[in-house]
DNA sequence: AGACTTGTATTAGCTCAATAACACAAGTCG
DNA sequence: CGACTTGTGTTATTGAGCTAATACAAGTCT
């Protein structure tokens, strides 16, 4: 499993973890399924404590993205229900609740907003066919 | 000058005083040109440490919400210039970027976001004008 | 059955952000 | 002029979050 972390960019290294686990799922490099490496063996790879990938995949567990069956491993869930899509949304809120207040300080309007979200997720689109 | 803090709501004292004198300028209690309460007095008030409420003007002075006059007080921006437009524009494009990011992640579709901002920006502003 | 591999739990140390205590510098305004 | 009020700077304390060390619990697989 290839993941690479860079000790202390500021972003937690369980978070690195977590960020690249929920791209390789996201892009289909895991799929469903699919065990991941065990906590010991990712942890000595990345030279990190054993704990520390423990907390990534709790996280991911979590969020729904992986499922842990104790002693025999963590799998990549079947993503049909990584997390009702009510809670997801719900989470979403939040952020989108947040990029409002902020928009509102900075006198942008919505219209602005919608028309740079549009626009991002275009770019974003364009970009990730080259991979 | 009524500002209300929650000690230790997970947001820093300092942060909440930025939030909400930024939001009382946007809404037009604290017009260009008044004068703030003076560091000492404000935070006597709130029953926190003048350093606090200094981090805090130093953030809006950052942000250019207010001017600082050293020995004469702390006074509303003409809000002129309080951050070049294309700064702003730059700013939120990173936190939109975050968002689209986080909703590929949740597998929720560019329509489903638009419409979440869109319903969250109408409740925003109802319940603005009953304050 | 028994060695092995899996995730779990507890505890400790470190770092850093947030806040406070206190001394300082300098303009204001009677 | 001179006391007062303003913001500034320096240092210390506290608390939370991140990582590590180490021991544990439990299913797997031959």
């Amino acid at each position: 499993m290839q993941i690479h972390i860079s000790p202390s960019d500021g972003v937690p290294i369980y978070q690195q973890i977590v960020n690249q686990i929920k791209y390789l799922v996201a892009a289909g490099r895991l799929s469903a399924g699919e065990e991941l490496s065990p906590i010991r063996v990712l942890a000595e790879q990345l030279l990190v404590n054993p704990n520390t990938v423990a907390r990534a995949y709790r996280e991911l567990e979590a969020a729904g993205i992986v499922e842990k069956r104790r002693t025999a491993g963590t799998y990549v869930s079947d993503q049909g229900s990584p997390l009702a899509r009510r809670e997801r949304v719900k989470i979403l809120t939040g952020r989108i609740d947040a990029l409002l207040a902020e928009a509102r300080h900075m006198d942008v309007a919505l219209d602005e907003v919608i028309k740079l979200v549009q626009q991002r997720h275009a770019t974003m689109e364009s970009t990730r066919t080259e991979e």
